[in-house]
DNA sequence: ATAATGATGAGAGACCCA
DNA sequence: TGGGTCTCTCATCATTAT
């Protein structure tokens, strides 16, 4: 056995070993390992005992709680206990003030509302906080509705509301079929909003299918009891003020030079809100406009972390609808950053039952026996596309293997940082592992050997479960479906890899009708038939190669056929926007992440085929 | 021919502290 | 508040093995 070293004797720049493996981060190895990003501190470790986490635990908090709280509180746990509650009650488990103004920003309220509600209730609160920000929108929103309407009463004409020229100069046209549009019994406000979004170029066909389209979607918001009616007519100024205007001046940003640079991410990652964590919404701060209303709704995922720029202009594509950013982590055990554009409601989520597993340690308690105290992990990071290498893990052993029980720090800070950059875990002493396939599936909330057979290679199959949603973050924003579609749902599901969407939407017991399953890889949809048969649905399946080759005809006639869809739903490629892609981070332009324009378009088909329908 | 393997950083947000 | 540092990221490609 290797006699132990100190920190001060192993220089890790003069191991062979070491030196020519590129072991250590590339930063500094002497700075302390703390817990951040998606790592928080392991319980079993903490200075507190057991059964005190244990006792916390069977109160019904969740361990992230109280890790947190330890964090915050040291090692009393009287005190623990006292800021658990805080957490519970006061809806805030962050300190900071700066982080509540940046959680409340990151929402979508602006600003200056977050200052006046802080100023008014202080920064402990989330809750009253939210509730005031929600009174504030609404009655910001009724001055704009009553403004308007006070022009609207002024004058008959419409377009006297605006000073530009050039309106006025086509208000004449515009008002013959605003006068149209009221003898069609329509009512004036939403005949002005609508000949407003439609356009001058708009068919008098197309302004009627748009309000009826927006008082079906008001009729299905109504039972909801989510939507205010008056909001209608200050959706665009929303939108407007959602793409336009700074979302913070306290942390000036140097890529704030333009329009398409200005959605900021939320922290925590919760959207509109995660179970067993507060903060949870029932109120979408900025309201979905009318044009963009469901049915049929949409749900659109992509990487969270995307360049620049990239979530901007995948919001003004799909109406100007705010991305709900969401850690995957808050689910289950491992990392997973998303961005998801979607009409769907928000109030009464529910989660899949059972929950997954919420620390790696509950999800592998195999690997309990041989985690060294030193390994402070509790969360995987996000689960990608390819793996750790065999040498890796057995250089890692053999360097563990020279010191007798714990190594030296900078020893530990190269294997963290290369368990955390791999996302290996414990299966023996010394001993590192990459994730097995079955491990992901389980991670990611699909049954069990889901991806395994039928022909798939173990590369592609760690390929494709990379590239997966996680089912059960899926799942709880599309819970608010079941109670819509009792009699089932008809889908259309767009880039579907392996499926994540059905398994959604199945482990939720919402029927599913028929799926259009569109997805470029053979095994892909081998897997997606397979799991279609296993589980014995009684609706119909089909499936399409290339989103390209999906015309506007086909859709037209997969809706004649099938009826129309109640659900688009699809994760676009994210190769160029994704950070592991050295070579063609192109953003979303690229070869294959320009396919959400795919999205865009397919989306639009069906939405305008649908309202086609219902008249 | 197909599958497995290992090498290949930058970009951007989070965090820390003066 | 701002600058420095830490941390993480739905990957691609050339080479080697099967």
């Amino acid at each position: 056995m290797v006699e132990h070293s100190t920190d001060d004797e192993v220089d890790w720049n003069t191991d062979d070993e070491i030196d020519n493996l590129h072991w250590s981060p590339p930063s500094s190895p002497e700075t302390s390992l703390g817990p951040a990003g998606t790592t928080s501190p392991n319980l079993t470790h903490m200075r507190i005992s057991d059964e005190t986490v244990a006792r916390f635990i069977e109160m019904g908090f969740s361990s992230d709680m109280i890790a947190r709280a330890i964090d915050e509180t040291g090692s009393n746990s009287e005190l623990i206990l006292e800021t658990l509650c805080k957490y519970t009650t006061s809806s805030e488990a962050s300190s900071s003030k700066s982080k509540v103004i940046d959680h409340l920003i990151g929402m979508g309220f602006h600003e200056e509302l977050v200052l006046k509600a802080i100023q008014e209730y202080g920064d402990e609160n989330i809750e009253e906080e939210t509730n005031a920000l929600l009174s504030y929108t609404e009655a910001e929103k009724l001055c704009e509705t009553d403004d308007e309407d006070i022009n609207m009463n002024d004058d008959d004409n419409l377009f006297s509301l605006s000073s530009d020229e050039e309106d006025e100069l086509n208000s004449c046209d515009e008002d013959k079929r605003l006068k149209d549009l009221i003898k069609m019994d329509f009512p004036r406000q939403e005949a002005a909003i609508a000949l407003e979004r439609c356009g001058e170029n708009a068919s008098l066909g197309e302004i009627v299918d748009f309000i009826c389209a927006a008082q079906m979607a008001r009729e299905f918001d109504e039972f909801f009891e989510v939507h205010d009616e008056k909001e209608t007519i200050s959706n665009s100024k929303k939108r407007r003020a959602f793409n336009e205007l700074p979302r913070s001046g306290r942390k000036p940003n140097s890529a704030m030079a333009n329009d398409h640079e200005l959605i900021r991410l939320p922290n925590p990652m919760i959207g509109f809100g995660v179970p067993n964590e507060p903060g949870i919404m029932t109120h979408r701060p900025v309201p979905i406009p009318d044009d963009a209303r469901g049915p049929p709704y949409f749900y659109y995922e992509n990487i969270a972390m995307a360049p620049k720029g990239v979530w901007s202009k995948i919001s003004s594509q799909l109406y100007g609808i705010m991305p709900e950013f969401v850690d995957s982590k808050f689910f289950c055990a491992a990392a997973r950053k998303r961005g998801y554009i979607h009409n769907l409601p928000i109030k009464d989520r529910f989660q899949i039952q059972p929950p997954p597993h919420s620390t790696i340690q509950e999800a592998f308690p195999f690997t309990v026996r041989w985690w060294p105290s030193w390994d402070l992990r509790t969360k995987l990071n996000c689960l990608l596309t390819c793996i750790g290498s065999a040498q890796l893990t057995n250089r890692i052993r053999v360097v563990l293997e020279k010191h007798d029980g714990e190594p030296p720090l900078n020893v530990q800070k190269a294997v963290i940082y290369q368990c955390k950059k791999w996302n290996m875990i414990w299966v023996g002493e010394n001993r590192v592992a990459p994730l097995e396939a079955v491990e992901m599936e389980e991670l990611l909330g699909f049954p069990r050997d889901h991806t395994r057979g039928g022909g798939i290679s173990r590369t592609d199959r760690y390929k494709s479960l990379g590239n997966s949603f996680q089912v059960d973050t899926v799942g709880y924003h599309l819970s608010v479906l079941k109670p819509l579609f009792p009699k089932g749902i008809n889908v259309l599901s767009l880039f579907s890899g392996i499926g994540g969407a059905e398994v959604a939407l199945r482990n939720l017991q919402i029927p599913m009708n028929v799926v259009v399953s569109v997805e470029i890889s053979e095994v892909n949809r081998n897997i997606l038939k397979n799991f279609w048969r296993q589980t014995d649905q009684r609706g119909t399946l089909r499936d399409f190669g290339d989103v390209r080759e999906l015309s506007n005809r086909i859709i037209e006639q997969l809706m004649e056929e099938y009826g129309a869809f109640d659900l688009v739903i699809g994760g676009s490629p994210c190769n160029n926007l994704a950070g592991g892609n050295r070579h063609t981070r192109s953003g979303l332009e690229g070869e294959h992440s320009s396919l959400f324009y795919e999205y865009c378009r397919i989306l639009k088909t069906v939405r305008r085929k649908a309202s086609e329908m219902r008249r």
